[in-house]
DNA sequence: ATCCTCCCCTAC
DNA sequence: TAAGGTAGGGGAGGAT
């Protein structure tokens, strides 16, 4: 094939083959002393981003305290910020009737505790204590933390600085006996003879020693395992048991038909244990489900989200005897309290599904796509010229990159290194691959392969900073730059006039070499399918032409899993046809591929197989969608395992709204469910054969707040009736997003925001307010509501102007923004904070039972709580403030606006009306709620 | 037709 | 031990 491949634009290391363009004269590869620091702007709440990551690390080594997971910076300023309001607030709303009995005590809360750090924070807040997130002797008073292990204690004791160590009852028995009880007695009985130190007050909670550790284990590796059963098997991922039952399942393992290892696993043919247990714990759910679905205002409370405030009042009583301190210890892996948070940490999939979002926040530059509208075809038009460039074995490069000695030897990034593992190769250097090595692989099958294989540990940071090089790289070379991931993306070069793309190219590859020591491959063509598959063929340290005249010979031979979207179940659908390669695919009719894989699948496979691709290079659209799921090391016990999981899980889900400053309106809860007859999975710890379960629920009020998130979250739960110890995985995923900004403080031209607005806002409107109100509500309201349900954005135009998030803000007064065609659509009901109290109070009792409803409970408190306060200053708070959660009622209440209502104001008419559109919305879109 | 929900598929 | 996430595209099938 005689296609314009070239290599080495940037490598003097492994000089290597064809230099294209002898352009790349001299640069040699020490050329790297000069690189520019590139500076720590990065992304905010983001983990990897090194502003928050790296600092949080340094942080980490020298103050033990701080929390250093995903998005912890961001939480913990949350937090910290939220105590002081929250606390300030609740000691008005009136649920704090047990005095002030932790007057003057600050606790920290170190490692695993029952009840939960945060119900423990919560108790403080409700009682006059504080809280503090990390650990300071200055204001910190005791030290609440039990059962810690061994290895830990010795920690603790250095650090406690004479404080007091205390068990978790200590603060639930004083709140029983309504007053501050002696610690002494709750003493933690591993630290009976506490010995204060100041010393070493930074000593190290945790170490962080992986990369030496991971090291020293791989040079003793014992060799012992002889079990090498080594069978034919293409299917890595089957739990062997599966491997012959079914012939459906999908096995995700890409291209891997190789000789992998087949290992018996006879042991435990999946006998049901416990029948009986397992029968109650269904039946509980079962009942959870049906109060909860039915009207029910009184809640139980046993099996609530650890929520604060809510359980305090209402069963703090009962708490301190019910939850024995540290006996059960069953989260998710060996009941890690934290396990979300630390898994997502060590979790290579996480680093690179999240970059996108961190990267938004990087660039989070406005310069949209272009519209072209026949921008493949004829040569007329001025043709397109696309680069798509992408690191080579990204992940294994950026490590070695100053470890000469390891450039040629076979290296793949794992977590593990022993050659029984099953954890995976995240990527393989090409040595490596020259054995067989691939992305995916589990460490045995890739030790297998390549005995002599080195494997090297996991640097996020280091993957942030280099993919941050590349892209300043790409972007000072081109204002039309597609991230495809931390490693790759596409450059419309089209517009570069006099230059050569195959010299543009050949430049940012060696300018990102020279910054980063680590080279890239690119491929050139006119469109998007055809510039990915050339840098295929340039890969490593490569870069290739295709031109229009070449496209099909390129294609004819090519296996059709080449082409991007097509994965393992096209391929092997399309292998039954008969089809391997494109040009095979070519034969078949586009209305024949239109019937057997739908409208859009036909045609991309008819065009692709083409090398057709009308795509365009643009800049990544806002985000449709945030979620959280996990489904690695989750085996749960019993129920209350399951809720706390599912309950931290929320809160991940709202840190990172958060920290895209959206809200979110639908809810979708996955649950990954055992299949039946499916053993315990040959990953280690892994979800082995499953169903794959959702359930999914749009409420009126977008909300980012993570109590709203656990009850919504809880309520999806309870309607799967599952039992917990069949649950491998969990995942929540938030959708139909609105921008916080606008959505909190944008006035739509169309809702019930303005005139539900506190009238400082607008006098205009106070004075107009019936008549208005009343007008619009029947525009906006009563057509809109019962037609449309339906998502929109806060500004009716499809939402990437960055006019409308930065300063129209029209002012309330606008309100009429005069007979926009925009009435035709309706706003979601106002945040809370833009309720206005004084209508809110006025409401008849029903409606506002229904409103609360409607704000899934929350209403009762924010109006029992601002009823005390300065209205006006309210309004500022976040959103959370005044979402407190309402004593565990049920998320939506169904009452029925009754008929006998009497209306004697046509705006309650008409807001009623609305409620029961939306009530009708809530019904039908959600299976849960009747 | 067009929407919605519940999936499946794909890519990194 | 090990860290099988994330988000968009899209199809099937039901409700409107
Ligand atoms: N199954 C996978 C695929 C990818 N990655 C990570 C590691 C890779 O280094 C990075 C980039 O993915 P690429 O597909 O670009 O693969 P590489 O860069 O490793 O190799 P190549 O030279 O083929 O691009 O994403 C991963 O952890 N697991
Ligand atoms: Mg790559
Ligand atoms: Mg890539």
């Amino acid at each position: 094939m005689s296609l314009n491949s070239s290599r080495s634009a940037g490598s003097s290391g492994q000089r290597s083959k064809r230099s294209f363009n002898s352009n790349s004269s001299n640069h040699s590869a020490n050329s790297n002393s000069k690189k520019k620091k590139t500076t720590n702007q990065k992304t905010l709440g983001a983990s990897w981003g090194a502003n928050s990551h790296s600092s949080s690390r340094s942080s980490f080594k020298k103050s033990p305290f701080s929390d250093f997971g995903s998005y912890m910076v961001e939480k913990n300023r949350k937090l910290h910020n939220q105590f002081d309001s929250e606390a300030s607030s609740s000691s008005h709303n009136g649920l704090n009737t047990g005095k002030n009995i932790f007057r003057g005590v600050s606790i920290f809360v170190d490692g695993y505790t029952v009840p939960s750090s945060q119900e423990l924070r919560g108790y403080m807040l409700n009682y006059g204590g504080r809280y503090e997130n990390y650990f300071s002797r200055h204001r910190v008073t005791h030290i609440i933390c039990s059962n810690l292990p061994d290895s830990k204690v010795k920690n603790l004791r250095s650090f406690s600085g004479g404080l007091p160590v205390v068990k978790p009852s200590w603060v639930l028995d004083s709140i029983s006996a309504n007053k501050l009880l002696s610690w002494v007695p709750y003493q933690l009985d591993q630290l009976a003879c506490n010995q204060p130190r100041l010393s070493a007050f930074f000593a190290p909670k945790i170490i962080p020693d992986s990369g030496d550790a991971l090291r020293d284990a791989a040079n003793q590796v014992k060799y012992e395992n002889e079990d090498t059963s080594l069978v034919e098997a293409r299917l890595e991922d089957a739990d062997e048991s599966e491997v012959c039952r079914s012939t459906e399942h999908r096995w995700q393992i890409s291209g891997e038909s190789d000789n992998v290892m087949f290992e018996k696993n006879n042991e435990e043919s999946g006998q049901e244990l416990h029948i009986s247990s397992v029968k109650d714990c269904e039946m509980r759910i079962v009942e959870m489900t049906t109060s909860a679905a039915e009207d029910d205002g009184s809640v139980k409370d046993e099996l609530q989200y650890s929520t604060h405030q809510t359980s305090v009042s209402a069963s703090s009583c009962r708490l301190p005897t019910s939850s024995n301190a540290g006996s059960n210890q069953s989260h998710a892996t060996l009941g890690d309290p934290n396990f979300v948070e630390n898994y997502f940490k060590s979790s290579r999939l996480h680093f690179i599904g999240t970059w996108r979002n961190r990267y938004r926040k990087r660039f989070p530059r406005s310069s949209k796509g272009f519209k072209r509208t026949e921008p493949n075809l004829s040569a007329s038009a001025s043709p397109t010229a696309i680069i798509h460039i992408d690191m080579d074995c990204f992940f294994v490069s950026v490590v070695i990159r100053k470890r000469s000695e390891l450039k040629d030897r076979p290296v793949a990034v794992c977590h593990s290194d022993s050659p029984k593992g099953t954890a995976e190769i995240s990527s393989a250097n090409y040595p490596a691959r020259d054995y067989g090595v691939k992305a995916g692989m589990f460490v045995r099958n890739a030790k297998a392969l390549c005995p002599h294989l080195v494997i090297i540990p996991y640097d996020f940071e280091a993957y942030e900073e280099v993919a941050d090089q590349f892209y300043d790289i790409l972007h000072k070379h081109s204002n039309k730059v597609q991230a495809v991931s931390c490693d790759e993306a596409f450059l419309d070069v089209t517009d570069a006039e006099g230059l050569d793309p195959e010299v543009l190219a050949s430049t940012v590859r060696k300018e990102i070499f020279e910054a980063t020591g680590c080279t890239a491959s690119a491929g050139i063509s006119r469109n998007m399918l055809m510039a990915r598959l050339a840098t295929r063929t340039a890969k490593p340290d490569g870069q290739c032409y295709i031109s229009p005249e070449k496209v099909d010979d390129y294609l004819h031979q090519l296996p059709i899993k080449e082409l991007p979207g097509i994965g393992y179940t096209l391929e092997e659908k399309l292998k039954k046809q008969n089809v391997q390669t494109c040009g095979q695919l070519r034969m078949i009719s586009k209305d024949s591929l239109q019937k057997d894989f739908g409208m859009k699948t036909g045609e991309m496979l008819w065009n692709h197989s083409r090398g057709i691709d009308n795509r365009l290079v643009g800049v990544i659209q806002e985000s449709k969608s945030i979620g959280a799921e996990v489904n690695w090391g989750v085996r749960f016990k019993d129920l209350k395992d399951s809720q706390y999981f599912l309950s931290n899980l929320c809160k991940e889900v709202s840190l990172r709204l958060q920290g895209c400053g959206v809200l979110g309106r639908t809810f979708t809860l996955k649950i990954k469910k055992r299949r039946k007859d499916a053993g315990e999975p040959v990953k280690y710890m892994g979800h082995g054969d499953c169903e794959n379960l959702s359930h999914s629920v749009t409420v009126p009020v977008a909300t980012d707040d993570v109590e709203v998130l656990q009850r919504i979250a809880k309520q999806l739960f309870g309607s799967f009736s599952i039992d917990v110890k069949e649950i491998r995985g969990i995942g929540l995923q938030v959708s139909k997003l609105e921008n916080a900004d606008t959505s909190k403080q944008g006035f739509g031209k169309n809702s019930l925001k303005s005139w539900l607005m506190p009238a400082s806002r607008s006098r205009e409107e106070q004075s107009n307010f019936h008549s208005v109100a009343g007008e619009r509500v029947n525009v906006a309201f009563t057509v809109d509501h019962l037609t449309d349900c339906e998502d929109r954005r806060t500004d009716g135009t499809s939402g990437q102007l960055c006019d409308d998030s930065l300063g129209v803000q029209t002012p309330v007064g606008n309100h009429q923004s005069s007979g926009e065609p925009t009435l035709n659509q309706v706003s979601a009901p106002p945040p809370l904070c833009h309720l206005d109290l004084g209508v809110i109070e006025c409401l008849p009792p029903e409606i506002f039972t229904e409103l609360n409803g409607i704000y899934g409970g929350v209403l009762v408190d924010f109006v029992a709580k601002n009823k005390r306060e300065n209205t006006s200053a309210t309004v500022s708070h976040k959103q959370a403030n005044g979402a407190r959660n309402g004593g565990g009622r049920p998320l939506f209440n169904d009452v029925v606006p009754g008929n006998e209502i009497a209306v004697e104001n046509e705006v309650y008419n008409e807001f009623k009306i609305f409620l029961t559109s939306i009530q009708q919305c809530l019904s039908l879109s959600s299976g849960i709620c009747h």
